[in-house]
DNA sequence: AATGAATGAGTGTTCATTCAT
DNA sequence: TATGAATGAACACTCATTCAT
């Protein structure tokens, strides 16, 4: 689509008057919310600048002007999705006062709705990404790491490894299975991985 | 890139007679490899007919001639990933009468080298092309079904899909980790998944 | 202007069905001197994939399709200028016979007309893009070492050296001139470049 | 470039203080120099607001505002050059005391060194932008009337019109040669140029 | 007076795909 | 059957210029 399309956002029409809304202090997160919108959507494989800008309802230009470039937009909106999922995680966790809540909260994760399905996808885009630039690696590294200290808390270091590594996969294998795997199952892997109830520091 | 490119086969031709190839029958197979290489190499991101062209050493317009469309070509060379892969997974559990040679197995699956970095890489380009491609949701279910059931072999079908969650997790990290992983933790990981030694079928 | 714009030929008017046009063997000289006349209007400072389409009446595709790149077009097309305006130039100066047709080759040389003007002026544009760009150094140096031995023929080495100097100052204050410099001047300045007439090898 | 360049001098800011800088009255000039400097590098074909602004070490803005477009930016620039020189050229004339001297101060001319190269692709570099540019035009006359006027104390108008071509194409020739050009043969063409010693009004 | 933020036009280039041969 | 040539659409990115402050 060239400037002369149709449909960009700078033609003459729309009475509205949509047209002066300079200096917008938050136009560069708001561009990061619409690129973790496009990346979810479409993939790295998929964004460009201008769907990023059509999302954020942003002339092109200003995608460009606040990122040097298509990567750098790409790893800023990584680094927001890390920072923020790192702050749910630990909420969420965070309420689980006995085992039982525990084993709820993991097997809703894994379970998942939109909204985890949105976020999951995020995550396996950016650990994709992360294998092929080093520049990722340090935001899967934080987020390895804040992740299974979160886990640790109910389950001590050696557990939470294994159950990141279960949630990673179980999370795929669902979001990739047509027919809705049952909770049970789920809820029975979460259960033996986590070991006897006395495994972790959970008063 | 046309005749003005530089990384084109034509041009410099030279009197080798390097030029005349016409009809190999393997051919379509020599492409889908190729493009399996710039799969892994790039991912479905950045992979183009012309890559391929150029890693298969083959005329542009042959990649176009034996596949409608680019992302047939990558549907076709997905399938042949996980045919092969499918094969020799089974190959390297045939091989284990023991609990320990299965425990060892596994291991090495998630340490990894060279080789199982490319197929590791391919397996998530695919389950995440997947997610957004219900053609290739066939492929993705394909493979889980397969592994599930040559691990189900030695453990027992709901052993084994904790078993296929736990691993694609912890290649993932593997992957990702800078640090090599201790082999004992991936050890004890895959121990305690595989539950008590009397679990599964394993004569 | 985007692929939208208005004055790209793509569009579906004209009735003439100027539109296939396929297999052109010429097609990339063609372009090359559309590049030329380019060159000649805007120079190396102006010149654009999209203006030497729209001169060639040539798709955009087609220039890059030919060319890798804007700079080995230019580098082309100049080399072509070289090659013709060589050819053009020793035709020049093969007639002249006597020392007087001689100096009047070299006079005309000067005062130029319309299509010296042209000449003249890739000329000089080539000489400035080649102080940067050493590729285009190998083209300037054949130009001068041809120019010189055509001139060499009638006047010996040194003095064709001189000459060719006197000649490219007093083109590029010619050109520049506001007022038609007399052709009086010229002719004294190229006479006594020339020195007495017994100093060339001119029978 | 915006907040995301990495060539920009904001953002890293730090305390120095190295920011204020308001009301510098010779600000003007600062960029003009930088301009030429830039001019020099990359030509007219290659000068932009802001590599500009980056030489002179001045923020965007203010190469925008002292100047109401990139033309009279380069106009401007170059006019500083011509007065810069048309000084530089009379000073170094006015030392000629003998023929010799003179001599010796038109060969260094076309041997040049460092700053001689920058000069004279400056001067390259406006007589062809003047080609196009009538504005610039008036320029190059007063740049010609003026170095002429400098011979011409030495030699007479005729003479100096001819060696001031002559000094323009050598220059030229010796900047693109790649061996270094032989000091005698330049001599000599600036000897006979200058014809007969009683030639010109040198005392 | 001065400048950071912003934007629309346009650039070089890539590339999937089509087509004549 | 196979492929070189061709092309239109799109892309990332640059930049002159405008404008609010």
């Amino acid at each position: 689509m060239g400037p002369g399309g149709t449909s960009d956002r700078q033609g003459t029409a729309g009475g509205e008057g949509r047209r002066v809304r300079r200096h917008d202090p938050r136009r560069r997160e708001h561009i990061l919310d619409a690129a973790l919108d496009v990346l979810a959507e479409v993939g790295v494989a998929g964004i460009t600048h201008r769907k990023v800008a059509a999302r954020a309802d942003v002339p092109l230009g200003s995608v460009t002007y606040h990122f040097a470039s298509l990567t750098e937009l790409c790893t800023r909106a990584f680094a927001r999705y890390v920072e923020r999922r790192s702050g749910e995680y630990e909420a969420l966790f965070a309420e689980a006062a006995s085992r039982e809540d525990l084993v709820d909260v993991l097997v809703e994760q894994v379970r998942g709705g939109p909204s985890r399905h949105r976020s999951a996808v995020l995550g396996f885009e950016l650990h994709l990404a992360a294998l092929r630039d080093p520049a990722l690696r340090a935001l899967t590294q934080e987020w390895t790491r804040s992740s299974r200290a979160v886990l640790a808390r109910h389950t001590g270091l050696e557990t939470a490894a294994r159950l990141d590594a279960l949630l990673e996969g179980m999370i795929m294998h669902t979001l990739l299975s047509t027919e809705p795997e049952s909770g049970e199952e789920i809820r029975a892997a979460v259960v033996h991985t986590l070991g006897p109830a006395a495994t972790g520091p959970l008063r």
